[in-house]
DNA sequence: AAAGATTCCGAATAATATTCTGAAAATAAT
DNA sequence: ATTATTTTCAGAATATTATTCGGAATCTTT
C-alpha cells in the first residue's frame, strides 16, 4: 500500500465513512472546495482501492436474523489452511473468517435466524469441512456496538 | 420489529446492501419500476429503520491499521454489565462489543496500527475499566472474509 | 360494493453529477 | 534559481439524477 493520503483525503474518508450517500455538493461544501475537485479525489480513492465499497447497513431484526455467534475452529494441520478458510468463507451466513494465533486456528462469525438454524448450519455446512478437529461456539446474548469504521486521525 | 417487507423491498435491500451509492434510476431499472416509486420505498425503509446507515468501507491498510484482535473480558458481577459495555463501546478503536454466554462476559473486537498500539490501548483504556477480572486476547494473523452483509432470501 | 389507504406512474422541476478547459500550485529536473 | 512536468483546483456547460406532485390503479377494510 504505497498511498499518500493528505488531510483533504482523510476528511473525505471521514465524512463518507459515516454517510456513503453524502452528495458531492455537500462534500464540497464541507471541504470548501469545488465539487469537481472533490469528485476527482473520490474517484482516485476508489481507483486506488482506498475506498473498497459502499454498503448499506440493514437492521438484522428486520430480516429476522436474531442470532449472532462466534465459532472457534481447530483443524489438523497448517497445510490446508487457505482451502479451509475459503470453504468457510463461501457460506453466506458466515460474515467473517479469520486465521488466528493460538491453538484455535480459525475464528468465524456467523449470523442466523435462531439457534435452530445455527445448529443446522453447523451440521450441514461447517462440520462437513474436512480436517476440522473441534469447534467451540460462543453465543452472543446482546450486541452493544457493531461497526467497522476506522479511526481516522487528521494531521 | 413489526415490519412487513415484500419481495420488492428485499430486492432493493439486496441491491443496496452491495452498493449503497446505486442511483435511484439504476435501482428502478433493475426493478422495472418508476424511479419515483422506488424512491418512496427507499425513504420508507430508512424511516422504518430497516436501513440503518450508508457506510463506506475503507481499506484498513490505507490507514495503516494492520492489527485486528478479539479480546475476551471476564468481569466481576452481572450487575454493572451495561455500564462496562458502554464504556468499552466508547473507545474508538473498539469496533464491536458483545455480551456473550459462557464464563467470559464480553467479546470485544479491536483494530489498531500494530501490536504496540494494541498494548497501549489495553493498558491505557481497557484495563482501566473497573471490575475487569481478566482478559484473553486473540490476535488475527489473516482475515479471509470480513463483511456484515445479511443473507436475503427472496420469496 | 363502497370507502379508505397504499402503491404506482409519468411529467415537471430542482438539484446534482460529470466533463472539460485553463489557471494555479506543487514537484521534479536542469 | 529557473524551467519543465505534473498535479490539483475552480468555474462553466452539459448530462444525469433526485424529488415533488397529481391522479390512476390496486389493495384492504368495512
Amino acid at each position: 500500500m504505497d498511498i499518500e493520503l493528505d488531510d483533504i483525503d482523510l476528511q473525505i474518508l471521514d465524512l463518507m465513512q459515516e454517510n456513503a450517500r453524502i452528495s458531492n455538493v455537500d462534500l464540497a461544501k464541507q471541504l470548501s472546495m469545488a465539487p469537481s475537485a472533490v469528485l476527482e479525489r473520490v474517484k482516485k480513492l476508489e481507483q486506488k482501492k482506498v475506498i473498497l465499497q459502499y454498503k448499506t447497513a440493514i437492521n438484522p431484526l428486520a430480516l429476522n436474523q436474531r442470532l449472532l455467534a462466534f465459532i472457534f475452529i481447530k483443524t489438523k494441520e497448517l497445510e490446508s489452511d487457505a482451502k479451509i478458510a475459503s470453504t468457510l468463507a463461501k457460506i453466506p451466513e458466515v460474515q467473517e473468517v479469520h486465521i488466528v494465533a493460538g491453538e484455535d486456528c480459525f475464528l468465524v462469525k456467523v449470523r442466523t435466524e435462531d439457534s435452530a438454524s445455527l445448529m443446522a448450519l453447523m451440521r450441514k455446512e461447517i462440520k462437513k469441512v474436512p480436517n476440522i478437529i473441534s469447534t467451540k461456539t460462543t453465543i452472543v446474548l446482546e450486541t452493544v456496538k457493531e461497526q467497522q469504521q476506522l479511526v481516522i486521525r487528521k494531521n
